[in-house]
RNA sequence: GGCGGCAUAGCCAAGCGGUAAGGCAGAGGACUGCAAAUCCUUUACCCCCAGUUCAAUUCUGGGUGCCGCCUCCA
């Protein structure tokens, strides 16, 4: 069947078509690993995920690299300033090389709590600099770059006849729109450090050329995907924020260096907002996967949030609605684990509709649907059905549900209760019922027994 | 100022020319000592105005509102 992705390059979607049979290379753009991954962020990983797992799910073998930015992130604008590495170690009184440490273990753990499959490659920026260097010697021999002297070198924009084509604006419009020139050095406003002079302070420094410097930022994607995927690659994913610069910038050099067209698909995920906006620390709406913990919720559940709506449309976080995510989740696991197990085979006709969506630029939402539809089904192949929407979905429909252990209290309450149900005292019972209820104990009451759920508020 | 996205029931959210998937919440019923859980049933004329069409939530034009990017950001 097959597989239609939005591309932003033609604003259309397209039907995917690789540049080997029945492979496919996807190249993932990672994080900055200066402090730690919020939801937002997560969002972008999952979608990356459904991606890989549809792709498999269709047979492709999928060579999925993400990199980890563990230099070069400039601060300020017109690429000025402090790396965001060294800003991070100076808050925290660590080397640059133990924050990147510190947060990228914490990013791929994220990513496990997500249940999002780790990547084919995971490559780090500062493991890549010699490649990088020689990428910007070649484009630098090559009259792509210039040198402004006591600061770096810089990639001219307009060496290329269609900068810009990505996000659709042209190096007039950008002309016309740019804010106060910061640096009056380079040719145009839109101009982007390829490698960057080091001033002896500057903790991340690899000699050069042109001295002891450090990679700009855009270099490191375009260096490590021609390395892990060659010099065409299929799919190349990120925020959608990332169109504008990154992008453009990545776009703009790796094709100078090649002269041909680097990737075939541009896929970008929408952003996730928090209350109607944007997440920022200062609004104290910055969540993590470990925000998420705090408050009892599976992760996974977040993930099944994330599912309920399309990549490419914003999707509003609340805790409302993180809540609903869980209740929906529980329920589906749950309907999914007390479906027989059957060696039947599975209903055709809702394997092709589920297959159908995912293929169509990934509407998991309406797949997800199908999901649904399966765990009510009563047809027998039902289990085994959801055993293989879910190598796509994710959601690891088998999980136990998680027991807690609930707390000496309130299971000497739990104990009293049962006596007195014993003795037919329906008044004292549910009076201690109210009071398990108002704990966080939902009590179930059943022919084998009494059962429970502990939720802490 | 430039570029882009979104507007569908109380909430989240698919669909995108032929009269609206799914989930959460709510209502009714079954079950239960009563509940909970579960199961069944049930809840929308799709922001506004104009146009195209036999037919528009779905296309075109114009509004209004919200979000993002243009400085690092998923």
């Amino acid at each position: 069947m097959e597989v239609k992705l939005y591309n932003t390059l033609s604003r259309s979607k397209e039907t995917f078509a690789p540049l080997v049979p029945n492979k496919a290379g996807m190249y993932v753009c990672g994080p900055t690993v200066y402090t730690y991954a919020h939801i937002g962020n997560l969002r972008s990983y999952i979608f990356a995920d459904l991606l890989r797992r549809m792709l498999e799910y269709n047979g492709y073998e999928v060579t999925h690299v993400m990199n980890i930015t563990d230099v070069g992130h400039l601060v300020s604008d017109a690429d000025e300033g402090e790396d965001k590495l060294v800003e991070g170690a100076k808050r925290e009184k660590k080397t640059p090389w133990e924050i990147a440490e510190f947060y990228t273990q914490d990013f791929m753990h994220s990513l496990e709590e997500l249940n999002i499959l780790p990547p084919t490659i995971v490559c780090k920026a500062t493991d890549h600099i010699q490649e990088m260097l020689d990428f910007v010697k070649e484009l630098y021999s090559r009259g792509f770059a210039y040198r402004i002297e006591g600061d770096g070198i810089y990639f001219d924009v307009s060496k290329l006849a269609d900068y810009g084509k990505l996000s659709g604006q042209s190096l007039d419009e950008l002309q016309a729109g740019a804010r106060i020139e910061i640096n009056e050095h380079k040719r145009h406003p839109a101009d982007f450090a390829l490698w960057k002079d080091a001033p002896p302070e500057h903790i991340m420094q690899w000699p050069s050329p042109w001295g002891p410097g450090y990679p700009g930022w855009h270099i490191e994607c375009s260096t490590m995907s021609m390395k892990y995927l060659g010099k065409k690659i299929d799919i190349h994913t990120g925020g959608i924020d990332h169109v504008p610069i990154h992008h453009e910038n990545e776009i703009a050099q790796s094709e100078a260096l090649t002269g041909e067209t680097w990737v075939n698909y541009w896929l970008h995920g929408e952003f996730l907002q928090v209350d109607g906006g944007k997440m920022s620390k200062s609004l104290n709406n910055f969540f993590t996967v470990s925000s998420l913990r705090e408050r009892h919720f599976d992760p996974i559940a977040f993930r099944f949030m994330c599912l309920n709506a399309h990549y490419r449309t914003p999707l509003n976080f609340t805790w409302e609605g993180m809540s609903a995510a869980h209740t929906a989740l529980q329920r589906l696991r749950q309907a999914y684990q007390q479906l027989p197990t059957s060696p039947d085979q599975p209903s055709p006709q809702l394997a092709a509709k589920f297959h159908k969506a995912i293929n169509d630029d990934l509407n998991v939402p309406l797949a997800l649907s199908y999901a649904w539809e399966a765990a009510r089904s009563d047809e027998p192949g039902s289990k085994a059905l959801l055993d293989q929407f879910d190598q796509v979905l994710g959601l690891n429909l088998n999980a136990a549900p998680l027991q807690q252990e609930l707390p000496p209290e309130l299971k000497a309450l739990l104990e009293e209760r049962n006596q007195a149900r014993a003795n037919k005292n329906w008044a004292q019972s549910d009076q201690l019922r109210d009071q398990l209820t108002s704990k966080g104990v939902t009590i179930k009451d059943s022919k084998d027994g009494t059962h429970w759920e502990y939720k802490p508020q």
